[in-house]
DNA sequence: TGCTAAGCGAGACGGTACGTCCCGTCTTAAT
DNA sequence: ATTAAGACGGGACGTACCGTCTCGCTTAGCA
């Protein structure tokens, strides 16, 4: 959860409480308008009729501010357990999905590329965009494998980030969001796989690797 | 491929061609130490001993610049054709991951979200950055393909996406880069599948759909 | 004299007078560096480790706790009375001096100028900075007149103003402050007049305006 | 003469004159209401529909824009050759008086005050404000000793500074300018001395100091 | 070979936004 | 009831940098 800076202790005046909330108003409606780092603090502040301490009281810059405000966006709805393995993962990816739908990408790209700089930033951003989502889906998979529709030695956290990572990217790079049906595509992909035969790929490439590669597929099964 | 705008006409003073190059190595120089969004025009002038005005004659802006610079750096090897479908796939997963590794993956996320506003750039990035990799990764899963290794119905570009996703995303979001065992495991799970039985779960997910979701899974596969 | 604001009542929790003294050093202390204008009623506080709101429970600004400051620096002697005239205005323009060696010339010159906006500062700044000096230079004035060694007719006022601004002007914007040299040559300008024959002057003069400028002189003596 | 400052070399953009002017004027209104420590350099550049930077390019700061300004409404004319040495120097009065008769005297004084701690300010003062009216009544002082009309032994400078010290003192701090009456008196004062008999007094105190005092009165004449 | 026009280099300009300092006031807890 | 102290809302600061304009110089092509 991303929200405003805490005062150091409880003595001192009390802030205003409109002015947190006038202020992430007026972020959510510049960014609609212009382009992530073209929001200037100073505009904010403005449109918020508040100054620029005012702001930086409460977020340690521009970054803070935004990610604050599209955290009153984001809102992560639990999928059903339909009983459906297949139904309930197709909700889950609707999750991630939904979680992007009222963000123009670019700003979570934006974002995310200053994340690079400030781990207190990247902690935030995970905390409330990435993990939410990430954690509901994962109680859907770990239903799946108890109702055994899923291999047990499956890597979840691999399969979290293969579709979460693949929801950002599209969300945040892509010329638009996933689809429904490129959703379905990648679920059929993770479940099913893309190999004819898997095993005899994996036979033939240990053959190839004893003569010239011995070192290589550390982590790959037997 | 990213390079420096051309003169308007044939006419008048040659450019010094030392100050473009002076102009990308100080640019890549200060990458190094400083954030993206830090990299001010202003900087790479004074560390290049010219003006600004010499550099705004050459790119348009700031991304234009970083990405004529980091092109200088960015190679994409052509995959082998080993004969062996999962080596080549490692090797074509290591390709991803060399594209990141010479660059920073924060600017090459700051690039491109800023790429949302400027569709040149985003065409310069795209041909830069994106498609060689996934040229190249490409034309390993059409071998793969040829070879009777993948399944034909297979959606290459959807594979591509994730196999790209999943790398950028550990770039620029994780702890670390992807390493060798994690890229071993992501070849598996995209090409085994985690599903036990995915033509089972499809079946079942049908039925289901049959009486309660009739609308939904729109691109499933029959 | 300047001292503290007093509390509005009787009642209440007792003023913690450690604080007043404490403000008054900082104030000092402060001023012993920093230009006048550079004194932050902030860095004060700080440096009596008290609070900014404490500081103007006491005092209603700057310039008020400055002037404050500055009195408990403010003694002027009583100059002696000699029998000797000239001795006494020796000491005199000493005791002048005297007010501005203690103080840096600029923190008055700034006090003052602040006193333009506030007549309750002004009547402070006169009763505690101006009024003692002049009164003790007055009262000399009056022995030497009383004495008959200056002209009864003598303008006092204009007499201590001329000394006064003189000091006032060499020690705020001179080189240096006025040497004793120098003010032994101001009494003697003062006293023997710089005309070889004021009166002659005083005759051609009324001769002259009586066809031209009829009007002027008004205060002229006859 | 205090103007603005010059760009470095000859190279490059010339300035745009009318924003020098409007700031001037901007500074010049603003001052006729607000006191001079309440004129912000903000409120000038919005005034002058230009920008600080733009200011700040011209002048150091507020001082010595607020010299710049009040510098355009200075003018010392030269005092007349009358042939009569009292109506010269009533001239010559009526010179210092007018150039603080434009300007409101605090505002003389807050720059007065500030120009203790910037030496460049205080040259830039004296070459604007003091010495045009201090070089024209130096004149007339000239043309007064070779009339025969002052001493010859006359201290000039000590003259010229305690009449400019009075005009300047009474402009800045008093409660008015000096008024023409005043300023025959001051006039009278210095001409005519206050003294019954100097000569008498000069002779008592040397008895005087043989006794008690040997050593002050370092630089009295003889 | 000299002239002309165009483009280049560098510097300064006008202006936006920054992040911070400090002001004067309000609020709570302590005396 | 009034103090002490912390924090608040806000005005203004001086600066970094932006993108552009202007200048003088360099060069290529034409006479």
């Amino acid at each position: 959860m991303a929200t405003e800076r805490a005062s150091t202790t409880a003595g001192g005046r009390p802030r205003d409480p409109r002015i947190g909330d006038a202020v992430l108003t007026a972020t959510l409606e510049l960014l609609e308008t212009s382009p992530y780092d073209a929001l200037a603090i100073e505009e904010v502040a403005r449109r918020a009729e508040t100054s620029r301490p005012a702001i930086y009281r409460r977020w340690p810059g521009r970054a803070h501010l935004v990610l604050a405000a599209i955290a009153t966006r984001l809102a992560v709805p639990e999928p059903p357990d339909t009983g459906c393995t297949l139904c309930d993962l197709d909700e889950g990816f609707g999750v991630f999905l939904e979680a992007y739908r009222t963000i123009r990408p670019e700003i979570l790209t934006a974002l995310y590329a200053e994340c690079a700089a400030d781990p207190e930033l990247r902690s935030r951003y995970a905390a409330t965009v990435v993990d939410p989502a990430r954690a509901a889906v994962g109680r859907t998979l770990e239903r799946a494998v108890a109702r055994g529709d899923l291999r047990e030695e499956t890597d979840r956290d691999l399969l979290l980030d293969l579709v979460g990572a693949l929801v950002h990217h599209r969300a945040a790079f892509g010329e638009h969001h996933l689809t429904g049906a490129e959703a379905a595509g990648a679920i059929e992909m993770l479940l099913r796989g893309a190999a004819v035969d898997y095993d005899a790929l994996l036979a033939h490439s240990e053959k190839v690797e004893h003569i010239g590669h011995p070192a290589s597929h550390p982590g790959a099964p037997h």
